[in-house]
DNA sequence: TTGACATATATAGATTTCCGATATAACATA
DNA sequence: TATGTTATATCGGAAATCTATATATGTCAA
């Protein structure tokens, strides 16, 4: 694909990064944020998220740290630069992928 | 997730019976078409679609008939009724697809 | 106060999608 | 005759995501 082949599963990861451009957040924020935002559309599974988030965090794209809220202590995850220059890429990318699906939708009958 | 788990993925199964609500093809012209139609984005690969065209064959989604065409012998496929349900479906799961990822995107800073 | 439920993080195992590599074969063209 | 394009096919593997499971704390109602 000259889109990459992990675009469109990846878009996950491209979405978390979206809502962590906004403000720091705990992983259990961003589960409650993306199914809000997207309608219900978005049922982001714990077991997914975790698993992402430390992949993220192993390619410098998130930093970690802990904090106390609510009498919890909760890991935050914190944006890199790297991070951000990532999800412009993903961003750019996702454009391409669903205008060509588009494309292809809407032609021919 | 309210859309199906393979949804994003199975875009690729959705863009073939696209292809076939259109008019019978062979593997190849499928390929061929969907990277014209798609300006080079979508680069499917023959592993991919051989075994994906079969998968859809065994859910009575698509049927198929040889044929002689410029002295070879091709596999044509035909969506089927079946198939055209199928695909009404998954456009519609697309569309809900990427307009949540749109409003995740569009929103916040 | 006890039980149920929501919050919060985490890992292991399984499934699905897709790609790379590989194989085969016919035709076109240089 | 050699090379490239057309055409179909399978196997094995990588990656993303889900299910199931585990653990622990806070809250609220019975």
């Amino acid at each position: 694909m000259a889109v990459e082949r992990n675009l469109i599963s990846g878009s996950l990861a491209m979405l978390v990064l979206k809502l962590l451009s906004e403000r720091d957040m705990y992983g259990y924020e961003m589960i409650e944020t993306l199914r809000a935002r997207s309608q219900n559309v978005f049922e982001l599974k714990a077991g997914t998220l975790y698993p992402l988030l430390h992949g993220l965090e192993d390619k410098g794209l998130l930093d970690v740290y802990e904090q106390e809220s609510a009498g919890k202590i909760r890991k935050y995850y914190s944006i890199t630069k790297q991070g951000r220059g990532h999800l412009e890429k993903k961003k750019k990318e996702w454009k391409e992928y669903a205008d060509a699906v588009s494309q292809v939708l809407a032609m021919g009958v």
